[in-house]
DNA sequence: TTCTTCATGAGAATCATTCTCAATGCGATT
DNA sequence: AATCGCATTGAGAATGATTCTCATGAAGAA
């Protein structure tokens, strides 16, 4: 790597991690999320990112991938197969509607769930609560 | 999936897989799940058989334990970080209250939550949809 | 028993993910 | 700009769960 230009880029629009350097790889991964819509798997989005010129590391893409879903910054859930996927995130707390075929995903909210879920973990004296509830199923233009 | 077939198999308690040879090592698998009530993995219910005095191999176990998940004869869910655990199935479709400690396991009943995303599913013209929803926390013994 | 077919298991192969660690980049400080 | 300290990177090795291969063994039928 010889020559490095420094680019001005706006900082707002992608999520950065926090109290982290924003390095290009970071960067790219971040921009790399803005660009698609369905769930993807850290390999995908590391050949993603080498077919748009970008070189980042697969354990680059893969760290950069937890530290966002740690942070909150990027949904990420599992296929039935218990391979780990990412989204960047819409706002709140939600749910998946996931296609098997295509990955098509519509996100869906149910208040009704999570109150569910507390309070009957609450019956049984669980705390430090967390759920899943992912729907799988084939969707239209893919039936 | 909702689907209720009711086939008429045979009565006794532990699950045997349709149109399947009857095996030492199935016969083995199956007891084996009878003997506890977390969930576990299939490495976990290879190493019980093995100092059990049942040998059985590593693949057959996997092979089992899938065909019977396969069946509904088992409950077949992944922990956070992707491993497919696995326990004996109670009668109806349900979901889980898991211990993140200690594997204790409850099993729970969301009658409100099984219509509520088929329906979802039905409105974005979703089919063949099956859900997963799992709670996990810490039981009271272990807080 | 003999035949045909399914089942088994030891080890190799696969696949996602994590780890190692030397080289490099970032940013604050001279 | 030069430099130091430390977080970050990445190539490849390591890990760990799961699946596959295929020669051998067992089950049921004829």
């Amino acid at each position: 790597m010889t020559s490095t230009s420094r680019k001005t880029e706006d900082p707002a629009t992608a999520p950065s991690i926090a109290g982290a350097r924003p390095t290009r790889q970071r960067r790219a991964v971040a921009s790399a999320l803005q660009s698609f819509d369905d769930f993807r798997s850290a390999q995908d989005i590391h050949d993603l990112l080498r077919r748009s010129g970008e070189n980042v590391g697969l354990s680059t893409v893969y760290r950069t991938l937890q530290a966002l879903a740690d942070n909150g910054d990027v949904d990420m859930l599992r296929t039935e197969e218990g391979e780990a996927i990412y989204r960047r995130c819409s706002t709140s707390h939600h749910h998946h509607l996931v296609c098997r075929a295509c990955g098509r995903t519509v996100e869906v909210e149910g208040p009704a769930v999570e109150k569910w879920s507390d309070s009957v973990a609450a019956q049984h004296g669980f705390t430090d609560v967390s759920h899943t509830l992912e729907i799988f199923g084939t969707c239209p233009t893919c039936a």
